[in-house]
DNA sequence: CAAATATACCTAAGTTTCTTATACATAAAA
DNA sequence: TTTTATGTATAAGAAACTTAGGTATATTTG
């Protein structure tokens, strides 16, 4: 049971949209609140998101906030004023993706 | 003006979707035919298309016939039999895709 | 008529974004 | 006590693109 198609591009998005809903996460959080929204059809693999998160926050788009539960680590991440102006950008451009993809896949149901 | 998000993973199953509507295609009629119907929102590259296509060839998934017309080179591809499952299966892989994108993006819709 | 654009194919180098595998560490459950 | 869950991270490799060329003919435009 292949990984059931995460498109290559649409992880940023995702992470952007999650932390613009809740305000801050922290990584393992993503992973499982992406698990959940999706029934289980989703994951995000931690190769996967580190890194993207790591380059999101180098980028200026997301902040950190490091905190320790439980005597474990956790990093909180939140959008900046640039990311939240970006997410509309990539919400935007995903929502026009969605939408070609539908005049292609469904030609008939675009009018 | 960047390329308007064509997501990654995508291009395969949008040539198996046109090849399987139109019976046969070649490239070029290929990139034109996603620009019409995404209203230029969508530009598949000549240097992503020719690749793909030799690739899906490669694995059984579609033949071509080359003809010559007005004097230039057309390589027609159109689907195997094995190609015809496959675009089965990858259309439901992207419809799933979509779905989830859109419990993420949109939560308030998706009971 | 010359130059630009459209039609039609192709590939190579580099980038981005993922997967897979591994590593470290603590807490809870089996 | 061993596995699973929680939590972070990186490195190597694969996949799918972009960018930038190359070749050639037909048509349109200035």
């Amino acid at each position: 049971m292949k990984n059931s198609a995460l498109y290559k591009g649409s992880l940023n998005t995702i992470i952007m949209k999650l932390l613009e809903e809740k305000g801050r996460m922290y990584g393992y959080e993503i992973t499982q609140k992406v698990k959940a929204i999706t029934l289980g059809e989703l994951t995000i693999t931690e190769g996967a998101l580190y890194p993207a998160l790591h380059k999101l926050e180098a980028e200026g788009l997301l902040e950190v906030e490091v905190e320790k539960v439980d005597n474990r680590l956790r990093k909180y991440y939140k959008l900046t004023e640039k990311g939240n102006k970006e997410t509309v950008n990539r919400l935007a451009e995903l929502e026009e993706f969605i939408r070609n993809m539908q005049s292609i896949v469904n030609p008939k149901l675009s009018y």
